[in-house]
DNA sequence: ACCCACATGTAATGTGTTACATGATTTT
DNA sequence: AAAATCATGTAACACATTACATGTGGGT
């Protein structure tokens, strides 16, 4: 499982608290992995067990102690070999085709009703990453080498929610 | 959760046993929503608890009995009554991407040749549903209405894997 | 002789979700 | 005065994966 190689990744560009990771979980790698705080923390103990991160206590006044992890050198290696191997194809699980699949148990509208929602919240997301693209990759080949990675994983999201939505239409015109 | 949903979708169509059940998590449905056989003999036995589903026993010679699983009119109530509630969008987890996040950590090529490996996979797995939509699905007005829901599960497929070629081909471009 | 399909399951482990818990500071 | 943000965690439960287990019948 990479919920592991997530947080080694994100580690690489700075040493973080459970509570930054989880804010990114929330933005950016959030839009390809999604991680709860719980899960996390969780994570985190076992990162350090293994010495791939280590822990800096940072005090801090009327709070729990900050806790600073740092990629470890080990950790690093680690995540360069899981990188250098392949690694499957992601497994989806649409509850929307579920339901497609048996859609002549309800009323057509019903469908149709879902659909229009489905489009409307792909509509949004994709919006918002067409926003983002605009900002902070004008230029795709301008761009220095990590910033056209972080622009890739964008336009993957990109076409995600343009294919949604494409699909949306053709749905909602057959079924019309 | 819906393995509980997809089972009883599957239910829907005709009764099945477990393994029955499972070869089709394997192919058709298990195209959008995977589940292995213990999921679903565990999840069996608490739709039958819940009386959504009704056992036949069948008996064979020299093996176990072929446990039926029928469809009750309580389990097709809560099906439809499911169906009608909107669900959420699902969220992906996509191994590939958290790798191009940090694709600088390795060199190039361990990039480029992972995303060739991912271009084959789903260019295979295009043709599989291309092949499925031209036998089956010739004329998609035509089809009786259960069919033509069956049609979409499968369109959506062809989107989703010609979204991630035409990705990897981008992205491919751009890192060459 | 060996493997595959049929047909079911237990057990252990790993992952993910939800609820609960604490307590200060900043914003509304 | 109330709510949100910062910052961490425990505990319980639900769901998923992997390995192990059993035993027949048919094909190569």
């Amino acid at each position: 499982m990479s919920l592991t190689h997530a947080i080694l990744v994100l580690l690489t560009d700075c040493a973080q608290s459970g509570y930054d990771l989880a804010k990114q979980f929330d933005g950016s790698v959030g839009f390809f992995w999604q991680a709860s705080h719980q899960q996390i923390y969780r994570e985190l103990g076992k990162l350090e067990a293994q010495q791939w991160v280590e822990v800096e206590a940072i005090a801090q006044a009327g709070r729990p102690d900050k806790k600073l992890y740092h990629l470890t050198e080990l950790g690093k290696q680690h995540l360069i070999s899981w990188m250098e191997q392949p690694c499957d194809l992601s497994r989806t699980r649409e509850a929307l085709l579920v339901k497609m699949f048996a859609g002549n148990l309800v009323p057509r509208d019903v469908i149709l009703q879902e659909l229009e929602r489905h489009h409307d919240l792909h509509t949004k997301q994709l919006a918002l990453y067409r926003d983002i693209e605009q900002r902070h990759f004008a230029n795709p080949q301008a761009l220095p080498i990590e910033a056209q990675f972080r622009y890739l994983t964008l336009r993957k999201g990109i076409g995600y929610e343009a294919d949604w939505l494409a699909w949306c239409e053709e749905a909602i015109q057959l079924l019309s």
